[in-house]
Parts: structure tokens; C-alpha cells; sequence
DNA sequence: ATTTTTTCCGTTACCGAACACGGAAATATA
DNA sequence: TATATTTCCGTGTTCGGTAACGGAAAAAAT
């Protein structure tokens, strides 16, 4: 198994007759080689079991590889600061091969500024994509585009699932939302639910959890048939009226132990109500381990998050691209499906 | 950010006034420099923010590093699987940059074999070790040696804490333990736990699950100082003696819905009996994500199981060393506490 | 002062692949 | 038949290090 030297490019130029630079062009089909010459290099190549040196290509090529990632802009501590670190991830191991990586961004709540970053992307053709898909219709024109220059493009987060992508690294939306249903009850029977949502007064913005939503309705109508369910919309800007809508939800349901749901990363904003009037005595579960989520699951006010490793899909959605400029592979599986993480007081320190 | 010329050695050279063949000399002290130009390249590296070009080196360099890792030996199914598809994880990895990796494998039950197989590992010094203790002791001595051989160790799974280890992947049992009280009773009061443990004749073998045990027990008298606890061993070997043994432990607790718990991979032993007597009204608990467990898990007769990835863990202790060997780099921390998984039957479709 | 030994360092031939260059052979054109 | 074009392919240089080799200069021994 050690016996075995390495088959270099130039024992398969041996082997067929020719120069290694004939060799050569054949492995980069840059044409100028006889029919003759192509099939026989092939075959020897096969029957050798010929696989370039990845170290003598990547020296010698003057290759200059970049690799794009488009995401939503964000603030300190929001959801999608996970998915930058897991571009310094990726990015650490693309540029051992020399591949640059560099971060677009965008206002997720705004269509021109997505519109804007996919034509600054167009612009200078880079060697692979990944997206953080939000706006469905124009994302499927940008990948029609990328398509058509053969740049390899990667959906984390989620995607669009008619198109022809090369990869996809996120959570199973639905399936997350039925979780998320068994976690809030404990399995057992209880009586009233409210789920606490995003006012979104944007016109057209597609809500991207709703998916996540109905996994969870389904999960309650299946299960507990009778309870009830609630919807409370807040506002994301505005503190005052967020604890207003909160006191009269307190005010409306006479049970002190209620079961209250987010289905986006924004759990902080309930926790921070029950810290503020020190109500320990609901059950509040959501998603995504921010830090202010971390906090206040420690602190007793969230009771569990449901999360995926946004850094972790990240950094393989960029693994996986690099992987296929310099040697051509292809990931095992197009679809990667993350695990959902539970996480709860007692298994949150070893999260991050 | 792209116009920065990596700097070669020969640039170093050039800035220093001497040949390239000195400045290799000083980078891989081999001597035979004189203190002065070994000063004077040295600043000149410093500032010109040398460092080699990875390729290059492994391209010309015909080191043969070897990495070792020694496990327990194992049959299909069982535990130890998950870490051997680790190791065919991390030598995709290490062979990139012709780092060879090969197991060893050990009786966990036999102090001899693991002797053994310590010996010969040192007969042969590898580059980097990887291992998995289940002898305290025999591990210490056997670290020495390679502490002293200047090759660098890497625990797994659990370690020595003593010991000058390179670094450390695996679980936190004490927590694990915990977590897993916390998953067992659902937060609600219970009166009666039944702990389903393995028999261990051989004599002096340490219960590696012991700290897990305590870590249960600590939840149980915190939370439920009145819960009763029950311990039934049962043999591995036997599946009639385990029915048996089984079967009066149902008898003797008059309470069809009953919590059980196995602090090992074990579980499906327990699933296997409530299967084949159709029980359906018990909770149980176990640890890892064996196949037949998680077959049990979507059948119903385990509830949860509380799993670490021993696969990405040992993945990652071999690409550790793997980098220290061609970068010289070390891992960012030197105990790695893996999270601990939490699964279900909602989530562990996502699992592996 | 001469010879021997050390110390120190430059030269050179790789490693395996990429690619530019130029030229022989084959084919087309005159 | 002579010349111009293609087609096809070998050669040579380069990428950034590694390490063996051998020689000049300095130090030690005679």
C-alpha cells in the first residue's frame, strides 16, 4: 500500500508514445491533439489510474479563483453573523489553494439592493457562487445566469427548488417546524399555544418561515387537535409597542403557564418581556442560537432553540466549490440536509 | 487586497544577501548557518511576512508522515463504526497532502492486546498518534513514550487529564449525564427511574460511563430528591438472561409508564425486549446513534437519544495533527467539547 | 608556514504539472 | 512541383521549495 509510486504525467506520456505535453493537452481538452493520440492517452490514463498531483498543479497554474458569497447584511449578534463566520471558515481553507473568497451583501428587505449585488456579481465572473437565497424570482434569473456562464453556484439556508444548482446546505424547513411542536409541548396535552410573529409591513415580502409554520400547525392538529393557537404580531423596531401587544396577550389568557413560540430567530424579543416583568412561568421556545438567545436561555426565559450550524453549512458550501475547481469532485449528496440541534440549559455550552 | 505578491523564499533570499539553499537551511534548522546570516534571515522573514508555500514544499519534500490511530476493535453496528468512518473522513484529508493514516485496533476488554497494540505502534514511530484510552494507566506510560519520540497525541472520546496531550475531541460526560435526566423526565415530576447497566465481570475494568452516571444521578437529586432509582445489570451476552432479568423488573414495579435510562450505546438491548412484548408505555433513554437504535428510535421504543458526532470528532483530531505537520499550525483550542446531540423521532432523519 | 579540519554557503538537480513557443509532418493551394 | 497552411506535438522554462554536493574561507592542528 506504500509500494505504490505515484503515476506522474509523465509515466503516462511514456506509456502512450507521446510528450507530456501532448499529455497535458488532453487532460485540458485545449484541443491541437490528434484523434489517435486522445484515445490512446485516455486509455492509458485509465489503465494506469493516472490523478494529477494536486500540489504540482495548483504551483504551476497562474489560476486566479474566486469564489462569491451573497447574503443578507446584518447587525452585531444577528442570525446572519453565523454565516459570515463560516465564510472565515471556508475562506481559510479556499485559500490554501489559492482561492480568493469574498462576502456580497445585501438588505434583505429589499429588492433593488439584491437585484444590485447579483449584477455587481455578474460583473467580474467569478469562479463560484454561493447564495442566501431570499427573493425567489429574482434569484432564479441570477442562476439562470450563472448557469449559462457555467459558474457553479451553492444554496445555503434554503433554496429554489425547480433550479439547477450544484449544491445545497441548509435545514428541512418543515420538518424543523414539526420539532420545534414537540419540543414547545413536552408531549403533553395543553390547551393554548401562541406563536408570537413579525409584523411585516413590506408589501410582497415572502414571509421565509412559513414553511416552518405549517410543520408546526400540522404537528399540533395531528397531536392535540383541540388547542388552541394563537397569533400576536410585533413590531421589530419598536420596544414600546412590542410589550404592549405582550401585556395584552398576558392580559387575555388566564393561565399563568402559557406556551409561547417564535419561528424565526427573534425569540429575544419575548424573552426580553418575561425578563423585564420576571415571568418565569411560560414555556418559550425558538430558533437560532444568537447570543442574546443564549443569554436568556441561560437565564431561565427561553426554554429551548432550535438551531442549525449556519457557520458549519457555510464553510461546506465553500469547501465544496474550492473542492470542484481544483480536482473536479463533485459532493456525495446535492441536497444536504443539516441536523436541527436541540439545545436547551443543559447542552448550550458546548454550542458554539 | 489582490495585488500583494505572495514573497518566495528566494525573495527572502535576495533581502538577506545570501542563497535560498541558507535560508531553507535556517527554516528547517538544519545548521551549518552561521549565527549572524541565521539573525539576519530570520529578521528579514519576520519582516517581510515570509511563510513557505505549502504546495512547493509538499511537492518537492519526499517526507512520508504517517498517522496512527488506536481504537477498540469493534463488530458492525456497534459504537466504535462511527469512529472508524472518522478515520476514512480525516485520511481523505490527510492524503491530500500524502500523509498516509492507519488504524490499529485493540480488545477494549483485553489490557494485553492494548499493550499491544501500543507497542507496536511505537515499534514503527508514526508521526502522529490518535487515540482512544480505555486503560488509564497503560495510556499514561504509553503517552511518555511518545511525548518523549516528540510525536504528537491527540485524545478521543475521553481522555487523561494529567497528561500533555496535543489536543482533545470528544464529549463532556459529567453534562452528558445531566442533559440526559433532563431529556429522561421531560421536566415533570416522576417517581421511580429504572437504570438498565451492563454486567462487567472482568475484574478491574473501569465502567467508562461511570461520570455520566453521577451526572444523572446529581439532576435526579437536585430536581427530584424523592424519585426512587433502580438499578438492573443485565448481560450482554444473553439474551434470555436479559428477557428474564427484564421481565422482573416489570413485575416488580406496578406502574406501566415507566423512564429508563442506559448510559451506554447499549439502549436497543432494553428497546429490543419492549418490541418483542409490545410495550409502548415507557420512556427510554439512551446514548449514541447506533443503526439499531435509531431503527428502534422510529419504531417507538426508544424516545431519545443523546449522541456526539465520533465521526466529525475524530475527523477532526486527525486533520489536527495533519495541519501541525505541514503548517506547523495548532488547533485554536486544545480541548474540543463536542455538543451534545439531541435526537428524536423528528429529528433523526437528519442525522447522519 | 603548511596541512588538515570545520564551518559556512552557493550551485544544481529535482518534484509534477502548466503553458508558451517553435518546428516537423501533413494537407491545401498555387 | 513548389509554396503556404494547418494540424499536431516535443521542448524548455517556470512555479516555490528541498536537499545533496562540493568548494571557498576560516579555524585548528602540525
Amino acid at each position: 500500500m506504500d509500494t505504490e509510486k505515484k503515476v506522474t504525467i509523465n509515466d503516462v506520456a511514456k506509456a502512450a508514445g507521446v510528450s507530456k505535453g501532448t499529455v497535458d493537452r488532453v487532460l485540458h481538452n485545449r484541443g491541437e491533439v490528434s484523434e489517435r493520440s486522445r484515445a490512446r492517452i485516455m486509455q492509458v490514463i485509465e489503465q494506469l489510474g493516472y490523478s494529477p498531483n494536486m500540489h504540482a498543479s495548483l504551483l504551476a497554474s497562474r489560476k486566479n479563483y474566486r469564489i462569491v458569497c451573497i447574503i443578507p447584511e446584518f447587525h452585531n449578534g444577528e442570525f446572519w453573523e453565523l454565516t459570515e463566520k463560516g465564510i472565515e471558515y471556508g475562506r481559510e481553507y479556499a485559500e490554501r489553494y489559492g482561492i480568493t473568497v469574498e462576502a456580497v451583501m445585501y438588505d434583505q428587505y429589499d429588492l433593488e439592493s439584491f437585484q444590485k449585488a447579483c449584477a455587481e456579481v455578474l460583473e467580474d465572473c467569478p469562479s463560484g457562487v454561493v447564495i442566501a437565497p431570499m427573493f425567489r424570482n429574482e434569484t432564479l434569473k441570477f442562476a439562470k445566469e450563472l448557469h449559462a456562464m457555467g459558474v457553479p453556484y451553492v444554496y445555503i439556508d434554503s433554496k429554489i427548488e425547480e433550479d439547477d444548482y450544484f449544491a445545497y446546505y441548509g435545514m428541512p424547513m418543515y420538518q424543523s417546524g414539526y420539532l420545534c411542536a414537540d419540543i414547545l409541548t413536552l408531549e403533553r396535552k395543553i390547551e393554548r399555544i401562541h406563536i408570537i410573529r413579525i409584523e411585516r409591513d413590506k408589501r410582497g415580502l415572502s414571509d421565509p418561515t412559513v414553511t416552518r409554520r405549517t410543520g408546526f400547525l400540522d404537528y399540533i392538529a395531528e397531536h392535540y387537535p383541540d388547542c388552541t393557537v394563537d397569533n400576536t404580531f410585533i413590531d421589530p423596531k419598536d420596544k414600546a409597542a412590542r410589550f404592549a401587544k405582550l401585556d395584552e396577550l398576558f392580559a387575555s389568557d388566564p393561565d399563568p403557564y402559557k406556551y409561547i413560540v417564535m419561528f424565526n430567530s427573534r425569540v429575544h424579543f419575548v424573552a426580553d418581556y418575561l425578563r423585564a416583568k420576571n415571568i418565569t412561568t411560560c414555556r418559550v421556545v425558538g430558533f437560532d442560537v444568537l447570543d442574546r438567545n443564549l443569554a436568556l436561555l441561560r437565564e431561565g426565559f427561553v426554554q429551548a432553540l432550535i438551531a442549525q450550524r449556519s457557520d458549519k453549512q457555510t464553510a461546506a458550501a465553500i469547501t465544496a466549490i474550492t473542492d470542484y475547481l481544483i480536482m473536479h469532485t463533485v459532493p456525495a449528496k446535492k441536497d444536504n440536509y443539516t441536523h436541527m440541534d436541540i439545545i436547551n440549559r443543559y447542552n448550550c455550552d458546548y454550542y458554539l
